[in-house]
DNA sequence: ACACAATGAGACGAGAATGTCTCAAGCGGG
DNA sequence: CCCGCTTGAGACATTCTCGTCTCATTGTGT
């Protein structure tokens, strides 16, 4: 039983369904399941077989967003380098989980009682410990809590992530605009070389 | 018919039920009317008979908010001196309403094609007025757009008011935190005196 | 004391979403 | 070719929330 060979046989992947569903439940965060179905392209009973419950679905997206997020921390590799580097690394590297992020950080408020995955707490170190290290080194400045420098990082990427959705800011300034921000502010430093628009690559 | 005179006869003034409304709906986005009731402490039909529904309840908490938001707007006298004292001072008018902020934030999202009361509009054009106004000052740096700045304040806004609900920062350095990583960011600018960790009154 | 307005409690049906079930059809492998 | 697995479509009961209604109670002003 249980797809234990992930041959040819499963037309419906996992994987698939899941990112349809993260990408319309970041739209609409109260999406039906039949919409969500729909929106996978199967239907309503095929997703049930897959994922038994709502919840079951959202803990899924959970689990993949956890994934994601510490696939971007791995890629960016956060101890290398001065830590403000770090930082743009590892806004660039989340980008394409900004989304899915952003919906499970508002869906992370109604869970209220039942405790959030654990795994949202290591992931909270990870980023305070690359914080944490810019003030040791004395990158960053030390008013500022490592914890608010990640919350804060947090909701300028669901900002970005729907302001991109929208159309109120383009795509291709996601990654710069934010860490530009979270890194210098809106304030003009003369003396700093962060006066080129784009390019980043 | 009507409750046309506002005199002593109101028992349960709207204002109450609306704060306590922003104040649950605020951790739970999803909370029931009769939720809403009990957090308000009056039955369902009483809120029934104020709100008809579940939308023009969340209506009126958007004209709150828009009305609260355009008080601390006009509070700040946003074209008064410079512009990042007007940020400093907009952060510390809006703070008393960036709960209720947060919630419509991500409501908005829902409201999909209905489109959004008008009063947004506005709000965003004078905040995005005042980001262009440093601008041109040359206070601000100009590879951030102002819709982006704007975007920016609202996401740290809701940032800051979870992590306050929830106890990850203290609730006292709320306007500082915000204030300051809007304005200077997450580096260190050893020439500015960005240094005095509280202190803001 | 009386009348009236507002409230609280609860019942009731409508509607939506969910979870479960059955049945027919498609499709590949033995 | 036939078998078995998976899917799609739909029916069904259940649950939840909503909106409306009624009725008893409270409290206030005249």
């Amino acid at each position: 039983m249980s797809q234990a060979g992930y041959g040819c046989l499963m037309a419906v992947d996992r994987h698939h369904v899941l990112r349809s569903a993260a990408a319309l439940l970041t739209r609409k965060s109260t999406a039906t399941m039949d919409e969500v179905a729909k929106a996978a392209g199967i239907s309503r009973a095929t997703l049930h077989r897959h994922f038994a419950g709502r919840d079951v679905l959202v803990r899924a997206l959970e689990a993949l967003g956890i994934a994601e997020c510490e696939a971007a921390l791995d890629a960016a590799r956060l101890d290398e380098g001065p830590a403000r580097d770090a930082v743009r690394r590892l806004v660039r590297e989340i980008e394409s989980a900004a989304a899915l992020l952003a919906f499970l950080y508002t869906e992370n408020q109604l869970f209220e009682g039942e405790g959030q995955n654990e795994g949202w707490a290591r992931i909270d170190d990870r980023i305070a410990a690359l914080f944490r290290r810019g003030q040791s080194n004395g990158e960053f400045r030390i008013d500022l809590t490592p914890a608010w420098l990640t919350e804060a990082l947090y909701g300028l990427l669901a900002s970005g992530a729907w302001a991109v959705s929208e159309g109120r800011v383009a795509a291709k300034d996601f990654t710069y605009m934010i860490a530009e921000l979270l890194l210098g502010g809106a304030l003009r430093h003369p003396e700093r070389n962060s006066e080129q628009p784009r390019e980043e690559s």
